[in-house]
RNA sequence: GGAGGGAUCGCAUAGUGGUCUAGUGCGGGCGCCUGCUAAGCGCUUACUCCGAGUAAUUGGAGUCGAGGGUUCGAAUCCCUCUCCCUCCGCCA
């Protein structure tokens, strides 16, 4: 959520910040509800300062006037529409915010699409290779590793079975994963709900806007999480932290559920995009001034595990017009799959700023008597499983069909 | 799933219709005292919103789990919901 004293104060620089992701967006209704809900405010505020004094004033006296009485009464029922009024003036503020997708950092290069996408760095070489690397789902189904008929007759498309080492080689990865991020990168390790309150997902910013893509149970009103990004932001919600606790580091390992009702028809093969899909997450809660150092750590942490793996990646900034609703700054890192032939996105690292905190009401006090302030969030994939999979799978390929194990997953996979 | 109990300031508690402008203890902060430490003493210590002021500051409103109701007036009475605890049942 934007800072409405923001909008109202600089309602120009806001516009300018959004129309960089390419989208128009109501401010000036924005601006007119404000006023109006200011406005109804001070009234009401107005009547009820009278309401009290004089209801004070008749508690203490000891006849109690008729007359007065009356006239309270009536005075209380014009309060009491007055309230009704301003509340659903602030509700309907309040819902206009929250379609309002974060304000790009400055420094974000402008643009429209993917192509505008700015690589920052890559590592590694892609392997020339003797022979025609064949993509995951064709060596997937000869090592029988993956089962895409079982997955569909279990829950129909988009779903697979990993077998035998395709399941452990999976499992590996993320003990692996989880490994590195606790003893060499200090994270502290959660685990986590996969199914969350509706409040959750507002204060992620997934809901009111991407309910499309989310999975819900009517019964009990508990969404599937898309990403442990939700639960994460949840955690410290509506408390305020002390300056001393921060940066905190989280890692957790979560399933996460996604209707991907957008990109119907993409990417049917394989297991690049599924319903359900494992994933690592890194997040962090820091101070302002913090935030940006620490989110070329975080997505240094990242690139870690893609370098001990010895994939070949790339790290791009996304454009103004790529950006996810709730970041300010985001890096994606790209795997080489050389089957596929194409760069995987295994993860998504984006600076929030104070956008989720704001929604969820997540604060820090600098000094142990300063006023309390919004810290800013950051989150990661450290990395994305079935994406990291593929990468292995096809870079790892041999000649014959066979896949070699990466030498920092041995430890984690005993082939027998 | 059934029955009962509960939710008050960081924590623990007091508070059953107006003097609650929510008390007290602990914890925190600042200061004093003191060879050091401990102890002691004094002061202080919630958040949000609207307004005035360049600012320090200041006026007002709201918040005792959430929402609604009764009342001139609600932490206190009533209703609904959420969450927690205890017991019973079931269960990995």
């Amino acid at each position: 959520m934007l800072d409405i004293r923001l909008i109202r104060e600089d309602p120009e620089l806001v516009r300018r910040a959004l129309s960089k992701r390419g989208d128009a967006f109501a401010l000036d209704s924005i601006l007119e509800f404000d006023e109006h809900y200011r406005s109804l405010l001070r009234q009401t505020e107005e009547l009820r300062a009278h309401h009290n004094e004089t209801s004070k004033k008749l508690g203490l006296s000891r006849e109690k006037s008729p007359q007065l009485i009356a006239q309270m009464r009536q005075l209380g029922e014009q309060i009491s529409a007055l309230q009704q009024q301003t509340k659903e003036a602030k509700a309907k503020l309040d819902s206009l915010l929250l379609e309002l997708p974060n304000m790009p950092h400055p420094g974000v290069p402008v643009g429209a699409n993917e192509g505008d996408n700015v690589v920052v760095r890559s590592w590694g070489t892609p392997k020339e290779l003797s022979f025609k690397p064949l993509p995951h789902w064709e060596l997937g189904e000869r090592l029988g590793i993956i089962d895409f008929q079982q997955g569909v007759k279990l829950s129909g498309t988009r779903f697979y079975v990993l077998k035998g080492l395709g399941a452990r080689l999976q499992r590996a990865l993320i003990s692996f994963m989880l490994d590195v991020h606790l003893n060499e990168h200090g994270y502290t390790e959660v685990y986590l709900p996969a199914m969350v309150k509706r409040e959750c997902m507002a204060s992620s910013g997934h809901l009111p806007k991407f309910g499309d893509n989310l999975y819900h149970d009517e019964e009990d009103d508990f969404w599937f999480i898309p990403t442990a990004e939700v639960p994460l932001t949840n955690l410290h919600r509506d408390e305020i932290l002390s300056a001393g606790s921060l940066p905190l580091n989280y890692v957790a390992h979560t399933p996460c559920f996604r209707r991907e009702k957008m990109s119907a028809g993409a990417d049917t093969r394989g297991i690049k995009r599924g319903h359900q899909f494992d994933k690592v997450e890194l997040y962090k809660v820091t101070d302002p001034a913090s935030s940006e150092r620490e989110l070329e750590r975080l997505v240094a942490d990242a690139e870690n595990i893609c370098r001990k793996l010895a994939v070949p990646y790339r790290v791009a900034e996304l454009c103004t017009g790529e950006l996810g609703f709730a970041a300010c700054k985001t890096y994606d890192i790209e795997m080489w799959a050389p089957g596929c032939a194409e760069w995987l996105e295994v993860s998504s690292c984006s600076n929030c700023g104070d956008f989720q905190a704001r929604r969820a009401n997540i604060r820090y006090r600098a000094e142990p008597s300063a006023r309390p302030q919004f810290v800013h969030t950051l989150n990661g994939s450290g990395l994305a499983l079935p994406r990291v999979l593929i990468a292995v799978l096809e870079n790892y390929q041999q000649a014959d069909g066979t896949v070699l194990i990466p030498e920092v997953l041995e430890p984690y996979l005993k082939v027998t």
